[in-house]
DNA sequence: CAAATAAATGAAAACGTTTTCATATTTGCA
DNA sequence: TGCAAATATGAAAACGTTTTCATTTATTTG
């Protein structure tokens, strides 16, 4: 009953009133604008501190028309891979004076939908997206690109062309060299657990893999082919029918780490010997691949350069905003390069 | 050149225009406020679909004085048990119309004191922190105190009374379980690799090791006892003096999992039978102990507990807003349950 | 030293909502 | 049918900044 409802925070306004200044002047101050008497300027800092006043962003950005915000949509931050790409550009943002909100989608596509919409209401001032394994369709987007709003897309990005930033790494390489690798070891029957092909990440990867096999001379087996979404389940799955079937692989290469994981499970329960009997590459360099044993050979891609490529690319467009390239379509995409990290189970 | 800068969005007064109707009449209508007849509602929210308006929640939460909006900090979002939780308080405020900002301190007090303050500026409607290991000192949060905004502390909560809900696990509880199972199967030098004891957390832990220890009869030895940061290098150090001294540990039981995989490692490398001759348990139950081999016992904290808890308090909190029971000087503190995962290397 | 220019400040509008208060319309009831 | 109460709408102010434009003050220059 004796304190107020909420205790009002200070205002341009108070600093204005306590200095006999206007408003305005407060304002340049605190944005060290160039019309303001150094002194001035010090005085309202002054002023400020000791007030305790802090910028009412709302307000600020109302106005100006720019948050200062970035949004981020990515499918879970818990992935290794994901983790240190939003830390790589939350610190490169933070530098420049830019906030991030992120965002998970949990790889559903009616929540990304929902996400994007809330990201546009906040009127982030570009957004960084890492798409569901089941976004074809990029029309929920299409509202940053209307108002001219910075869009980029990394890792998960749309087959068709669409006008934003795109940062990807080359997982075309990266299928490549490790059936390659595989190959080169010897191996005559190296299967392929990839995630379904709706994504491009998994096409990449796929026609990597039949691009080493075919330099070999090795031809596919169907039989020993998956394209399936890439959980611990489906891997087993995929094992035991491989495992069943009368022409059993001498190797796989799994899309993505979780899926070599559970393979290097599966061969430890069905006492198959991992490198000796079978051979196993990975795609990630999930931290989990270092440590297990045997640990296990896979692809690094590079997060923290991703991170970097994107704000990059970021930057460019919101500095040079003003001059208008309107007529470009697409922007250009930057492939990351991979590498492949070998381990004891190769 | 054709295109204006930057095209215009809709607003509610183009609803307004294209229905012959005021704004405040778009705005009940959009917010489905009661003042509203049925078919205008209906009239808005099909022309408001038309014109793909968005709410500008900038405008909105600078008039309402609500954004909707609830921050977050933790020290590093790849950690396993703050994404887990993060991710079920996303989830559940979702559901219940809120945004999350969440933002990584790094275990920097200096970024954290950035990240409050912008978490206020953006004028969050509440806050939810797990500190780094340094913050001792809490005043960088006293403003949102202040402004009678609600401020949540989970896991590293603050060591003082202070005016705030707290959501932690049984840190004594769990060092306690992880001693005593070491002690009941015989161990008799168990040593603890603790964090500093400027946090809450490890206070605890180390507590409830000693406890464990006294009711066995056991005497602590200061050998085997440390208290650093915890970090791959130190668990390392750790281990080389303790196996160097006369006389060796039979357990030990580190207050972190990355900890916990450090002295595995170790023990691998210098061929110390591990359970045999050594036992381990760790604490979070992060995913790699389950994969590594052996797989290490630790501690469960229940991440998704904790962000069920932590979203209901907040939301008691955000409801009841109205009446004022300032006299409270510091929340009441929920204490999650741990439970002890037992695994190989016990 | 006056005129011209530059620098510093102020007044007021603007951003897109929500909300209060007033007004118009409909409904309920005697 | 008439009048109060309830319902639906509108007008205008307000939220806390930034920004444009005007004005005052200081500085330069011929």
């Amino acid at each position: 009953m004796s304190k107020e409802k909420k205790q009002q925070d200070n205002t341009i306004l108070d600093i204005a009133e306590a200095l006999k200044l206007s408003p305005a002047t407060i304002s340049r101050a605190l944005n060290n604008g160039n019309y303001v008497k150094a002194e001035t300027k010090k005085r309202v800092l002054d002023m400020a501190e000791k007030l305790g006043y802090r910028r009412n962003l709302m307000a600020s950005s109302l106005r100006s028309n720019k948050t200062n915000t970035i949004g981020m949509i990515v499918p879970r931050i818990a992935m290794f891979f994901h983790a240190e790409v939003i830390t790589t550009i939350q610190t490169q943002l933070h530098k420049l004076g830019y906030n991030l909100i992120i965002s998970q989608s949990g790889d559903s596509l009616q929540m990304e939908k929902e996400l994007a919409n809330t990201m546009f209401s906040s009127r982030v001032d570009a957004l960084i997206v890492a798409c569901t394994l089941q976004t074809e369709d990029f029309s929920h987007f299409d509202v940053f690109v209307n108002s001219n709003t910075p869009l980029v897309f990394y890792d998960r990005v749309p087959t068709k062309p669409y006008k934003a930033i795109i940062v990807k790494g080359d997982d075309y390489r990266g299928g490549y060299l490790a059936t390659q690798h595989l190959l080169e070891l010897g191996c005559k029957k190296v299967a392929l657990i990839s995630g379904p092909l709706t994504t491009n990440l998994y096409i990449g990867r796929s026609m990597g893999y039949k691009k080493a096999l075919a330099q070999y001379n090795i031809p596919e087996n169907d039989d020993h082919i998956f394209y399936q979404l890439l959980t611990h389940e489906n891997a087993r799955k995929a094992m035991e029918k491989m495992f069943k079937g009368k022409v059993k692989p001498d190797a796989v290469f799994a899309s993505n780490d979780v899926t070599a994981i559970a393979v290097l499970e599966f061969a430890r329960e069905h006492n198959i010997a991992v490198p000796e009997e079978l051979k196993i590459v990975g795609y990630s360099n999930d931290s989990r691949t270092e440590i297990i044993r045997p640990s296990i050979t896979t692809i690094e891609q590079f997060p923290k350069e991703v991170g970097k490529k994107i704000v990059e690319e970021l930057m460019k467009k919101l500095t040079k905003k003003t001059n208008e390239t309107d007529t470009i379509v697409q922007d250009e995409e930057s492939i990351i390069p991979v590498q492949l990290i070998r381990r004891m189970s190769t």
